[in-house]
DNA sequence: GTCTATAGGTGGATAGAC
DNA sequence: GTCTATCCACCTATAGAC
């Protein structure tokens, strides 16, 4: 019941929000040690480094991804869940963009603690993808062919979509709602296209 | 013939490569400075500021993924010339990964100096994947849609493709010749699709 | 055009008192 | 556990001599 748990959970909060504000650049341990109200040095009695604080935000970063990704079961055909998964892709670009960039758009780490992956194929995000395109395939939504293959082109194609908002390439296309229903239309016209 | 304007282009040149070492995180003027060999206020002479330098360098990146993107034009066919774009695209970031980065995975600036576009749709190189599309359309090999939006499509699919394997996430799909067989494959069936 | 000197700012990290 | 004091490194940019 000491006063040590609240201390290193604040500090991992006022990490997050920074993070999610500026990302790594803008990301400075002293700004974090402000923001909790704590001198600077203190933050090295949770934190081993600056990067071990980082370490812990991204592994949080990555959970979230997760957290999005599922919702997609929501939907009550392989269809539908597998246009879910762009949206839901789509969502978490746009509403944790540092998070999404440190996973996406930046060099993978050879070896992940947090369990990032590699390959594609070594991924559980991935094969969570690969099982929507079999229930697809499955359900003859799209055509058979190699399944993998098949979630890499789809993988690709909403990573563009959303790498080239983010990096304000699509800015023409709207506002976020707005972009969101040409994403959503241009997703389905491509998975159409699959069949 | 004076030393100046060699001393100019020499700090182009290190600020390039500087920029494509480590982004915009790791570049400093006095790195620049230090590389060329001359003390840092004297870049002040050649650029206006630090911006200024930047600017000058996702100029000659941009000018570099034009030169890159007008050999599609040997194509003999439409389709040829269509898929052709998306070779040289991946061409482009294998080749020159960090001009790529640089244009296509940081972010837009507001107004560029260089021409370089703030929307697709007031790119010249985007025009010119339009023009490849409308061939294509009036040549009956996609149907017929909105211009845009389908070279939107496009280039969203092959920047998914080129970033990701940036990123190493592609990496299981082998070296880089496999990986363009690869690539040429999935843009072809994606073609394909949009008939 | 280039230099030295300098102003004024960011940040990470450590030592030692309490 | 937290503090103050401190050191070190790095940066952008300006002033003024040469």
């Amino acid at each position: 019941m000491t006063s040590t748990g609240d201390t290193k959970e604040r500090l991992l909060e006022a990490a997050q929000a920074l993070y999610l504000e500026g990302g790594a650049d803008a990301f400075s341990l002293r700004e974090v040690a402000r923001r909790v109200g704590v001198s600077a040095p203190a933050v090295y009695r949770h934190f081993e480094s600056k990067e071990a604080l980082l370490d812990a935000i991204r592994g949080r970063g990555f959970e979230a991804f997760a957290s999005y990704l599922v919702r997609s079961l929501a939907g009550e055909t392989p269809r539908a869940r597998l246009l879910g998964c762009g949206r839901c892709y789509l969502a978490f670009a746009v509403e944790r963009p540092h998070d999404y960039r440190v996973i996406f758009m930046s060099g993978v780490p050879e070896r992940g603690a947090t369990g990032t992956d590699a390959g594609p194929t070594t991924s559980a995000t991935f094969r969570f993808l690969v099982d929507r395109v079999r229930e697809c395939i499955d359900a003859r939504v799209i055509a058979r062919g190699d399944e993998t293959a098949i979630a890499t082109m789809i993988w690709a194609f909403v990573h563009g979509l959303a790498s080239l908002r983010l990096s304000g390439h699509l800015a023409t296309f709207g506002d976020e709602r707005a972009f969101a229903a040409f994403h959503d239309t241009l997703v389905a016209r491509f998975v159409d296209g699959l069949r």
